[in-house]
This record gives structure tokens, sequence and C-alpha cells, in this order.
DNA sequence: GCTTGATCCTGTAGCCGCTACAGGATGCAC
DNA sequence: GTGCATCCTGTAGCGGCTACAGGATCAAGC
């Protein structure tokens, strides 16, 4: 058994979140020793960092509970791979978004360096007089 | 003069957010009627549209507050360009991480497909015993 | 003048995923 | 027994809204 201060350099996540886990629900409530402080088993580590592996891909917690669901029965495959498949299409449509944002500010930008009169820049956001 | 609907229609930033931003100063007060309801003028629904189209380029508030500083006084290309600079820089950040994240995501999901024992995805969410 | 429905007001709480306190109780080493 | 590390609970803040509740006001029709 570890404590939360172990458990967390152990799975890589920190003290408070741990607890704003527990206290959410994304992992059983934790037993507790005489004092009160909670009691962490391998298993609990384990679950842990699991749960860090997944924030670290970017899923949600709401995504996690559900990966987490299957970890628990037999692995459902079909169930985890459509998880993971519409997280992906999300990310897909964050990068499409990014892209275009990419652009028209690299343009912006780039209309602001010969210095004619006014801010190339400025004017653009100012007013879509001439990108309707 | 207009009242605040006809302000959210011709500026497209909700009602709700335009209170908001008064709130949080990033507008100025706005005069209010007789019986305290907001008031419009032409420059302030301008200005509404102008915020409207930062927040489009994913600027955030504390950015648009410097870009309005600079579009009040006499246009500073330089400040309005670092701004913009430094959020493209930004922005190019994430698209390296979520191109990151769905090259790893898809390789996972890609693994599920043939059915041999387990789940390949979520063997590699539980330990990284392979892929350290 | 009265009713009706649209619009407006303030104030507060919720979303996500933490993070950072305050203020106190233990645990452990010396 | 004395420190210091660690733990506890509870609450508030981040960004950028959004969604209420509960009430006031306005404008149009009759």
């Amino acid at each position: 058994m570890y404590a939360i201060g172990e458990a967390a350099r152990l799975s890589g996540v920190g003290i408070e979140t741990i607890r704003y886990y527990e206290r959410e629900g994304l992992i059983a409530p934790l037993p507790r020793s005489a004092s009160g402080r909670r009691a962490f088993s391998a298993d609990a580590v384990a679950e842990l960092a699991l749960i860090r592996r997944c924030r670290d891909l970017g899923f949600g917690l709401a995504d996690i509970r559900a990966l987490l669901g299957l970890t628990r029965g037999q692995p459902d495959c079909d169930a985890a791979r459509s998880v993971a498949q519409r997280h992906l299409d999300r990310i897909r449509d964050q990068i499409v978004h990014l892209r275009r944002l990419e652009q028209v500010l690299t343009e912006l930008a780039a209309g602001c360096d010969g210095q004619e009169a006014g801010c190339a820049l400025l004017d653009a956001l100012q007013g879509p007089a001439g990108s309707a």
C-alpha cells in the first residue's frame, strides 16, 4: 500500500488531481487508514497510470470513464476502438481548424511587412472591407 | 443607438457574451437608457465585431485587450504583429502536438484490426510493457 | 387603458480538468 | 518532544462563455 504522494510519483498523476479523480468518481473511493489517509494498492496505482496515459493522448474524462469500464470487464475491442476513433476524429477536426487559422494569421502578418500606410493586420481585423 | 439584441445580431456576438465582455472590462461600460437598458453606438457594435473576428482567429481575451488598445491610439504595427506572431507560435505548437496524438492514436487503432488475442489498444493503454 | 409577448435586466451557477490555496491533523526521524 | 514532511477537507480560481431564475420594461394590437 502506498500513500498518496507515493502513488502520485509512481503514476505521474498529481496529488490534487488524484483527489479530484476520486471526488469525481473516476476511480473508486480509496480505502483509508485509521487516521483517514488514502491507501493505494498496486492496482490502484496502475489504474492511475492508465488514466495518465489516456490524458496524455488527449482523452477527456468521460472517454476515460468508458475506457476504464472496458478494461475491467473482459476487453471489448470494438467498443475501445470506437472511443478511440471518435477521439481521433475530433483531433483531426482540430488540426484542420488550426491549420486554417495558421494560414490566415500568416497572411495577415505578412501583409504587415511592407511599411505602407496603416497596419494591414489591424486594418484587416477592424473591418472585412476587402475580404467580405 | 441599438439595443443589445440588435447589437448582438449585427456584431455576431451573443447577448450573454456581450454582457460578459462588459463585466470583464473588455469593452467600456455601456451608456444606459432611463430604464437601465444598454445602448450601443455604431462604434460599439463595430468594436464587438472586431472582437468577434479576433475570437474567430483564436485570440484569447488578453490578446484582444491588447489589440483593442492598439486600434484606439495610432496604429502600432510592430506591436500588433508581435501579438499575432506569439499567437501563431502557439497555434503551430498545438498543431505539432495534435499531429503527434493523431499518429499515436492511428497506430493504436490500427493494431486492433487483426483479432488476435486481447485488444492491442486496451493493452497499450494498460501498460507500456512493450513500448516503454 | 389593458393585455400579451418579446426583450431586457441582475445575479448566480455550471461546463472542463485541474490547480492553488487556507487551516488544520498526522507521521516519522532525530 | 520537537520539527518538518505529508496528509486531510473545503473552497475558489483559471478561460470563455452559457444557461438559467426571477423580475422589469417595451411595443403593438385591441
